[in-house]
DNA sequence: AAGCATTGGTGCCCTAGATC
DNA sequence: GATCTAGGGCACCAATGCTT
């Protein structure tokens, strides 16, 4: 049983001190743990690929992450410098297959085609910093029809991980 | 039942800030 | 600059729960 505040308002300041460091250091614990558990989450799929089946520890989902990074960062370098704006026309492409794709399977077709009509004006510029060329830089990507997203959509697996975003 | 992982409590050490 | 103090982090250990 805890103590009443009356008694606590008694105890010198070492002794409050002592009374306050478990419940200092779990909170600590639980912030540890609560941010291994959004780890978990945010590499769940790539857990069930490389170990199905099997129980996830703390060192395991930590073994994962970094595992995770390093390879991230490899795929990142390979890939070669990109301008930001081709960066940006990529992850607006990849996220509207994705809007597409969820659509395609959850929302009535007049929701659907509004929202694509919607996605098929241009996207407003990435804040370019100020050595990036603005009107010098590469054309963006001719933007997907509503039929031809239909289809990407149809042919993209469900959200993998080591996506190179 | 044994082995392993997790949790909770505690002591020790380190560091930053205050005081002299 | 030396000393003191409070606060935070880490390591250790015992208890508990889970798996095989």
């Amino acid at each position: 049983m805890a103590p009443s505040t009356v008694a606590v308002e008694l105890l010198s300041p070492k002794e409050k001190n002592r009374l306050r460091k478990p419940v200092v250091e779990k909170m600590r614990r639980d912030r540890i743990n609560s941010s291994i558990e959004q780890l978990k989450l945010l590499l769940e799929q790539e857990f069930a690929r490389h170990q199905p089946n099997s129980k996830l520890e703390k060192a395991d989902i930590l073994e994962m992450a970094v595992s995770y990074l390093k390879h991230s960062k490899a795929f990142a370098a390979a890939a070669g410098p990109k301008s930001l704006h081709q960066d940006y026309s990529e992850g607006y492409s990849w996220c509207l297959q994705e809007a597409v794709q969820f659509l395609t399977l959850h929302a009535a077709s007049d929701t659907q085609m509004k929202l694509l009509c919607h996605f098929q004006r241009p996207p407003a510029a990435p804040a370019a910093p100020a050595k990036e060329p603005k009107a010098a830089g590469p054309a963006p990507p001719p933007l997907l029809t509503p039929a031809k997203a239909t289809a990407v959509a149809a042919r993209q697996p469900t959200c993998g991980l080591w996506r190179p975003w």
